[in-house]
RNA sequence: CGGAGUGUAGCGCAGUCUGGUAGCGCACCUGGUUUGGGACCAGGGGGUCGAAGGUUCGAGUCCUUUCACUCCGACCA
């Protein structure tokens, strides 16, 4: 391809929303255009990077046995409202209703639809298992849609789907799929770490999430330093925790604390360490149906409360503050609020580190006073980890301390068992003729963003830097003045040459000046250039590396056969 | 939805307080000079000032309403 030819509209401007690395360069050297919030149209180089980042996802998954399907993205309501997800999706969900006033969605993942294909088309064990995927747009009308690619509306992601006769096989299946997203996320050049996570809204359980490691990520990540451990900060877990300080001993009494309403304030009042004190967060917990209930959640005053957890405890679909109003009507004595005393109609969850526990000192839910030699040895209540890990604390698997890091979420596989074939009734016959529901995983890769991964990990302060299999073509030749013979000449047959070797070249045929050609080549960032300019009367020219931008002298002798060989 | 802010040429902005013929830089077009690191000179094209209503002899500027977008918190591939 020609760059006279190629519509890339290169600007040395940053827009003024993009704050990211690679939302900056790929506006600015033309990858992609903002047409509106978290929407973009993709031009030529765009989508050249994203069909062979595309290319790379399918030739692995269709290596480990899966089958491209593609799904229609607009999906009847219908059947979101069969699994139940019609509701608990939320606001991202976008709905409309066409002229017949029926209800539709666009589809943010399809596995409704996805089952619905199964369920009509396979009856019989023998024909499990099944892995079907597809790559397609899906859209999810984000509360804040930011940073370019790396979390807009409308997006591009594989989805894959497979449906098995047992949990076994459906293990077996996240396993190779684990394998299958490694072998992808290395061909792309990225560093990344795979993570145990939080499943979400897509429901099921033991789920991981790849994580590209990056400082601009949007997502804490907890990592061990010195075991493979890693996970994301809504679902890590740690090892035991004590406290090394002596628990206060008192026998059980209300205790007057005025205006002391802080784990800090406490703890300073008491001279007790915050491990014996109880912290006690009250939050509004959003159910289905608009329904909602207000939830007490008691943990150590050492830890800080971990809200994915926290709901996925609650069974809700979203915790919200609480308004001071709102605490008063219920009941509640801010900033003395207790495990011990819960006003009627009031749901309480303890961390599981307090199960047992004693020598506490927690809220009596009476202004100005709290309760001392607090036993909750026969507490009733649920107990569930709410925790959430803090750097320094132990490793779960090893000796080793957990620390945090940023990771940006570009693949998420579930185990999902029968959590979508169940409300929907796919089902097929086992071998003993019965029916029985499809056992079911699930497997995300987010490609558009993606994009704007391997550029947060890949760029310097000229500009993207693509990676062999993302790049949007593998060479660049640049004539230095297009306007010579010579030069034009030499670099038309080089031209040709490489592209016979089955090279994707780009020439840069521009009748720019030299130090301009260069600069868009360091911005737009192809692997390699080619620099065809003055020393081609002596018979060299230059070959770029766009890394580290290292230049190497070539004779233009044998020269096709030399660089072809450099670029594989 | 909560808080803050911005809408003026393709992009980045000034002009708004204090009403009086629509500006600058980049990009674009023409001609010329230049040609190994985002050149220079001269000329030129391009705007329903986000939208609607109001005040006024006169509104980009003042008032009301509305829409869109961005930034800071809760969502996710």
């Amino acid at each position: 391809m020609r760059v006279t030819q190629l519509l890339v509209p290169t600007t040395k401007e940053t827009p003024n929303d993009a704050t990211l690395p690679s939302h900056i360069f790929l506006v600015r050297a033309g990858f992609i255009q903002g047409v509106g919030s978290g929407l973009y149209n993709f031009l030529p180089l765009g989508k050249r990077s994203l069909d062979r980042v595309q290319r790379v996802v399918k030739e692995e998954l269709d290596k480990a046995g899966a089958q491209e399907v593609s799904l229609g993205f607009v999906t009847p309501a219908s059947l979101w409202r069969e699994s139940g997800r019609f509701d608990k999706y939320g606001k991202e969900l976008l709905r409309f209703k066409d002229r017949k006033d029926n209800d539709f969605v666009l589809g943010p993942t399809h596995e409704e639809m996805m089952v619905n294909l199964v369920k009509g088309s396979v009856k019989s064990y023998k024909e499990l298992p099944l892995n079907l995927y597809q790559i397609n747009l899906k859209f999810r009308d984000e509360i804040r849609p930011r940073f370019g690619l790396m979390r807009g509306r409308e997006f591009l992601m594989k989805d894959g789907y497979s449906f098995h006769v047992s949990h076994e096989d459906m293990y077996r299946e996240f396993c190779l799929m684990e394998e299958t997203y490694k072998k992808i996320f290395t061909r792309l050049g990225l560093e990344f770490r795979i993570v145990e996570a939080d499943s979400g809204a897509i429901g099921g359980s033991g789920s991981k999430e790849f994580m590209v490691l990056a400082e601009s990520g949007e997502d804490t990540i907890v990592v061990c330093d010195s075991c493979e451990y890693g996970a994301n900060i809504e679902a890590a877990v740690r090892a035991p925790k004590g406290c090394e300080v002596e628990p206060p001993e008192a026998n059980y009494s209300l205790f007057r604390t005025p205006d002391t309403t802080t784990i800090e304030q406490l703890s300073e009042f008491f001279k007790v360490d915050p491990y014996y004190l109880v912290k006690t967060v009250a939050k509004r917990a959003l159910l289905d149906d608009g329904e909602s209930k207000i939830v007490l959640f008691a943990l150590r005053g050492s830890d800080e409360l971990q809200e994915t957890k926290a709901t996925n405890a609650a069974k809700a679909n979203e915790l919200v503050d609480i308004s001071a109003e709102e605490l008063e009507k219920a009941g509640l004595i801010a900033g003395y609020m207790g495990p011990v005393i819960v006003p009627e109609g009031i749901e309480l969850i303890c961390d599981e580190t307090l199960k047992g526990a004693a020598n506490l000192i927690c809220g009596a839910n009476e202004k100005d006073y709290h309760i001392v030699g607090v036993d909750l040895g026969a507490l009733e209540c649920k107990f569930s980890d709410l925790v959430a890990v803090a750097e320094g604390d132990g490793c779960p698997h090893c000796n080793g301390k957990l620390g945090y890091t940023k990771g940006i979420e570009v693949g998420h596989i579930f185990q999902l068992g029968t959590r979508y074939s169940d409300p929907l009734g796919a089902n097929f016959l086992d071998e003993n003729g019965k029916s029985v529901p499809f056992i079911m995983g699930t497997y995300g890769i987010g490609v558009s963003r993606l994009l704007a991964a391997i550029i947060e990990q890949h760029h310097d302060e000229n500009g993207c830097i693509w990676t062999r299999e993302s790049a949007p073509f593998d060479l660049t030749i640049i004539v230095s003045n297009a306007k010579d013979e010579e030069q034009m000449n030499f670099a038309l047959s080089i031209y040709e040459e490489l592209r016979g070797k089955g090279l994707e070249v780009l020439l840069d045929d521009s009748k720019e000046r030299f130090g301009f050609k260069m600069k868009n080549y360091e911005l737009i960032g192809i692997p390699y250039g080619l620099i065809i300019g003055k020393n081609l009367a002596d018979g060299s020219v230059e070959l770029v590396r766009r890394e580290g931008l290292v230049k190497e002298t070539l004779s233009t002798e044998n020269l096709a056969e030399v660089v072809a060989g450099k670029l594989c």
